[in-house]
DNA sequence: AGTATAATTCAAAAGGTGTCGAATAATCGA
DNA sequence: TCGATTATTCGACACCTTTTGAATTATACT
């Protein structure tokens, strides 16, 4: 997962479906400006079709994002349960330290 | 910082850390058995010293660990601001995401 | 079927990363 | 100062990543 997000687009990308769309709805889900398919992340993050596809997979299989196919478009969704679990994770080692230096 | 914990040596270096000692306490402070130096370090995960030391230069980079000299050997610790900061981004994209899923 | 749109796969080039050994620097103890 | 210990720097090599264009696949519309 580090190493997916460690990549700057997958990044950008990551945090576009993040502010675009609830992890909980899922893109391309309700009126047209909260949809957000592969295209037009590449289009404004200014790269090629091939790139971002090659970064979402990454992204996939980091279990990251969710994928969805709607017509000819390709959506994607943050995954809910692996962005809790990134929370929970960081605040276990936060508070673990924590009680360590009182 | 995703960058330098992509790195299967670096987060075990990193999760080590965390569990040592506290992110406030600083490793080289307390008992014998509270402390992780560099050498140690390269000890357990097998890897020469020349390599941990890119190593734990890279997670130092990244704002993820201090260190500070002892006598011959580098103790390392957890910056504490780091992960807290780490805990409240996550924290703070889950519940984004949380409030729009309802 | 034929055409257009959207996305993926593939191969290749360019650059980055991880690893180690040898050499170097810093510290300690005698 | 000398030798031992600890860690860093450097150079080199192998491997991985990122990126792109061209070709391919999938879908929609007529």
């Amino acid at each position: 997962m580090f190493k997916a997000l460690s990549n700057p687009h997958r990044l950008n990308i990551f945090m576009r479906l993040i502010s675009c769309c609830g992890a909980g709805t899922g893109c391309g889900v309700g009126p047209e400006k909260m949809r957000t398919c592969v295209g037009q992340l590449g289009h404004d993050l200014g790269i090629v079709p091939s790139t971002v596809s090659h970064h979402i997979k990454e992204l996939k299989q980091a279990s990251l994002i969710d994928i969805e196919r709607d017509g000819q478009k390709i959506f994607c969704r943050v995954d809910p349960a692996t962005l809790k679990a990134l929370s929970s994770f960081f605040v276990e080692l936060h508070e673990s330290t924590e009680n360590n230096s009182g």
